[in-house]
DNA sequence: CATACATATCATATGATCATGACGAAATCA
DNA sequence: TGATTTCGTCATGATCATATGATATGTATG
């Protein structure tokens, strides 16, 4: 369903919301927290920073945080940049223009199951996909290293 | 949602379904009524009848047909040869392994979406997205052309 | 048996996504 | 000011989906 990419977005915003909002997190310590390619997450993160949902500072201490709190994100926020959803994703088919009035044969059919799904990223907050317990490798947060005690 | 390659089964099938069942519909035929290349809608159509969705003949006459009515044909059959749903499009996160007992926070809230697009395609079939009237560029079947008229 | 026809198969090209590496630019601090 | 740290940007490579082209194989027919 998602792109690798916007996976690691979204992995990374769960990661970044996790962490006290006030003080900036690498994108090395996200990449290995995650276990992705860091270089690549750097660039995800990125592009993040431009559409607003993160924000980045450089520089020693620098990093980056979450924008808005995560009950004040929603998934489609962090997905979009990456997979849009464009008018083609609403035709089974693929067809540049099937609307209500002149529908694939598919059309309303796929509607009524697909539609949920925009919803679902466009009203769903980061928030509520945190649930504190049981995920271990995603909510796997910064232990004790270096970092924090050195400032 | 589809790939290219799954669209243009899906596609293929149904235009396959507007042609009377006892005479094959040459796969260069079918390329050109959907308007998509014709060479690799070719091995489309043979994935297709590999997995017993069509069936091919050769030689002068030949072509594809549907093996079975398309009221007994899933739209799962003919697209999960080429979009096969993966446990791991069942984790939103990607998690390999992501159950009910030990889910990622997403996990829930992305069955109770996701779920119904799986049962989409299980369970609907290919006839069901006919409707005769209506789709100009899918349902434009064969006009009159030298195929027919010569056997 | 020879020919035409249509699928089957193989080899190659292209483009997008995913990933790596090197260098530049801003911020901090001694 | 100069060294270090961190993000920002660009250049390159790897992999996969998509697409094209050529040839082989099977089938019908005169």
């Amino acid at each position: 369903m998602l792109s690798k990419t916007s996976e690691y977005a979204l992995r990374a915003v769960l990661f970044l919301a996790r962490q006290p909002r006030d003080l900036p997190v690498r994108a090395s310590d996200v990449a290995t927290g995650l276990g992705v390619p860091a270089n690549y997450l750097s660039k995800v993160l990125h592009t993040l920073s431009r559409e607003g949902v993160v924000t980045s500072e450089r520089g020693p201490g620098g990093g980056f945080r979450l924008t808005r709190p995560p009950h004040r994100t929603t998934l489609a926020q962090v997905v979009e940049p990456f997979d849009a959803f464009n008018s083609r994703d609403l035709c089974l088919l693929g067809r540049r223009r099937c609307h209500d009035d002149k529908p694939c044969g598919a059309h309303e059919r796929w509607r009524e199951v697909f539609d949920p799904v925009i919803d679902f990223f466009r009203e769903t907050m980061v928030a509520e996909l945190l649930e504190p317990g049981g995920e271990a490798l995603e909510s796997l947060t910064l232990e004790g290293g270096a970092r924090g005690t050195e400032r």
